[in-house]
DNA sequence: GAATGGTTTAACCAAATGGTTAATTTTTGA
DNA sequence: TCAAAAATTAACCATTTGGTTAAACCATTC
């Protein structure tokens, strides 16, 4: 079952960079976690700035999940963004402290040349759906813009203020767990009565 | 007139440090920012870590506004929220790093200690506003801690995100200050889709 | 079994960094 | 006026950090 040197050291990574940003993170912290001598990490990613690339568009994808099936889908508007707040509650949940990396890593000189990486299906998919339900008078009149911000802030700031919200409202990890799981559905139901007519 | 020296240092270890958080602030950046030697920082603050506290202090009291004056009000439930949303999005709109700069910061040991710090009037006062006009029959139901999370989300969270949503929906810095300033009125028009009967 | 080429390591290096020291300049107040 | 105190600086220092080098290790293959 042995792991490849490069998968250690990649695993480590994510680790170590997840937790302590570009500027917290240690060269020598990743070698030791990964088992290995810090001139090994420089033999296969040459540098920092390399590794925490790779690592950083990696989690990019993470949060910003491909939506192009669900766009397609021929659903109610309500009902899709119903399945990108449980598809993407989930997601976050698997992967909690993505988000703090992609909005950290995102006001730092490395990560902003991703930015041009999101993929546009998004916001125009987003916006694109939400006309064409209002067409229908399936949706009430809303921003668009405005509304896709709100969706993905109530699903992704939870994870960015955990340490806040578990302090402020004294829940323990296993509390803050039931917390995003009840959410997806008070969520949805904001949505409902936001967008239904 | 002239700033003094303690004024000058805080001046830029502020903008220091909210540009390039803990890890990534350099004292010989906030001496030169300030125009003074790095010998004087510690003169004034002994430790890199005894300063960056003083600006973690300050800028925390900017995230958690009190609300003391807010909760005792004698108006409806939906009004408190509203003239939240209001303050609150002004507030950070004039300090549009802060959110950055706390929820990085409260992710580190540095910062972690501050968290016994935030006022409890916030949480409690916004889950007792509520269930106290519900009884009243002037809200639907809903959880409250997550109420009051969706809120602090739906503002929060464009601060955050700005290089992305501005990415995203190509605004440019005036478009997405608009953007902002349109907010309030949005944020407002879910809740009280959320919450009036 | 020696040549070969990829992998791994110990030792090292230069630059950067937070912090200190001792001396100098400026301010204060008796 | 002048000495004590406060403010400011230049020069240092020890440690940390990302990165390099040269040698050793190891598997393959001819």
């Amino acid at each position: 079952m042995e792991q490849s040197t490069e998968e250690k050291i990649l695993l480590a990574a994510e680790e170590v960079f997840l937790r302590e940003g570009y500027d917290g993170a240690r060269m020598q912290q990743i070698a030791d976690r990964a088992g290995i001598n810090k001139a090994l990490l420089h033999y296969y990613f040459r540098s920092k700035d390399k590794l925490f690339q790779t690592i950083f568009e990696q989690k990019f994808r993470t949060f910003f999940p491909k939506v192009e099936g669900l766009i397609r889908q021929d659903i109610p508007f309500l009902q899709k963004i119903y399945l990108f707040v449980d598809a993407y509650l989930k997601i976050l949940s698997e992967n909690p402290y993505v988000p703090h990396f992609i909005i950290h890593g995102i006001h730092k000189p490395e990560g902003k040349a991703f930015l041009k990486q999101i993929p546009p299906t998004l916001a125009a998919g987003f916006v694109g759906g939400y006309y064409a339900a209002q067409a229908r008078g399936e949706v009430r009149e809303v921003q668009p813009v405005q509304l896709l911000v709100s969706v993905m802030s109530m699903c992704v700031f939870p994870f960015l203020a955990k340490p806040i919200i578990r302090e402020v409202t004294a829940m323990d990890e296993e509390a803050f767990q039931a917390f995003i799981q009840a959410r997806a559905e008070e969520v949805k139901r904001y949505l409902e009565r936001i967008l239904l007519p």
